[in-house]
DNA sequence: CGACGTGTTGACATCCGTCAAATCTGGTGG
DNA sequence: CCACCAGATTTGACGGATGTCAACACGTCG
């Protein structure tokens, strides 16, 4: 981890969209973000690990972090956070380890709230205990999706999914350009990356054109049939 | 669907104890309680389905409800809510319509509050949100927990994990009482009936004799190594 | 050119879902 | 108490989906 600065005024506007905070009125946000600073990771930085007391929680500005449980040599993704979203904003309420790893993938910034001082907050402000409610509220229907979804489908169909709600479209053709590593995307979905490379080849019959990072999706309409 | 009548005092005491209400002083609670009626469901029956607008979350107070989500004929459960537990507490926050079906297995009865009227109670009683907020992680760390498990470990050893924490130990041994139909069960662990039924008959090497829903485990240890 | 990280492909084993048949269970009526 | 039935559970057989290991292709960078 490199420093631990004032957020920018750059880095405050974009918290203020991010779900945590934007629900809250000028003082309360004002309030929440003074328990903040900014912090950045090198790729492959550990944030935390699983089980370690909790003093912070993290709202991600850039780059893309990952969240795991992993016992032994069998490690399993839980979700890989993108630009806006938080973890560990539970902590706040209840509990006082950290529930699994966290890990930079690329380089990262965060804003790093500290979970006291926040807490501490929630007696003048208490709104901002909505607010957690909120991110945890939209977390918990992801996070049930993704359960779901692993419950009920096949690889490709998971990756085609993925596809589709990510991707840019123009008319029936659409495409879009891979945020990270395959094998990143593969472990987002609960895959090998040789599953995923496989679910890849397999979309080709349904017009799927992988080169690169860069995805290339004749029919949307063909594709939602897988 | 049985009727909507006003919980009964010994009702209202278990809600008390529940998570949803557990952190709450005298007054918010009875505030949170006046949104709530008492309902009763048959077993099979749907409580609501996914994607329809949402006008009540609940509170089991006896019986099971199973949550889950199911396009066509393939469906997979969510979760298996016991006593004590909520469900849909996070759409007074967010979201207008249900995420998944519900389905009362066994007879069931639950406290029904009306999500318009908590809405209400926040602007008055904002710490409401927080033990909102609080029930949801807890949610939401069983679910990156079920997640996790599906992921990484195999049908013995998710049934293994159940039976550890539900037994009640009596030094090396213990013992248990399923409180469902073991169909329930493997839906839970995201398993289809046989495999469960296999994944016992796996454990017997482990020293765990089933009969019924009666269960023994001979020796917690050598369980705990699977 | 060669080394390395990344992604792909093939071969193989395993896990688990599905179907069908056998068996067990609990509850009912005689 | 016993025969009987419906539903629940178990078992066997089978196939499909996916993880794992290993070899290879490809691109980048020195």
């Amino acid at each position: 981890m490199i420093g631990a600065l004032k957020l920018s005024s750059a880095q405050q506007a974009m918290l203020g969209r991010a779900l945590i905070a934007s629900s809250l009125d000028r003082h309360e946000r004002d309030a929440l973000l003074s328990c903040a600073v900014a912090v950045r990771y090198e790729p492959q930085d550990m944030l935390f690990y699983e089980h370690e007391k909790a003093r912070y929680f993290y709202c991600l500005l850039s780059g893309y972090v990952r969240l795991f449980r992993g016992s032994d040599g069998r490690e399993a993704d839980i979700s890989i956070c993108e630009p806006g979203e938080s973890f560990g904003e539970g902590l706040v309420l209840a509990g006082d380890g950290y529930n699994y790893s966290a890990q930079a993938m690329e380089h990262a910034i965060l804003a790093r709230f500290d979970i006291a001082q926040v807490k501490g907050l929630l007696r003048e402000k208490p709104r901002i205990a909505g607010a957690i409610a909120c991110s945890l509220s939209q977390h918990l229907l992801s996070t049930m999706d993704c359960l779901a979804r692993d419950r009920m489908q096949t690889s490709p169909q998971r990756v085609a999914h993925y596809l589709l709600t990510h991707c840019t479209s123009e008319g029936t053709r659409a495409s879009l350009r891979l945020p990270f590593q395959k094998s990143l995307l593969a472990r987002k979905l609960g895959l090998a990356p040789e599953a995923l490379s496989r679910a890849f080849s397999a979309l080709r019959t349904s017009g799927v054109t992988v080169s690169g990072r860069a995805i290339a999706i004749e029919d949307v309409d063909l594709l939602r049939q897988v």
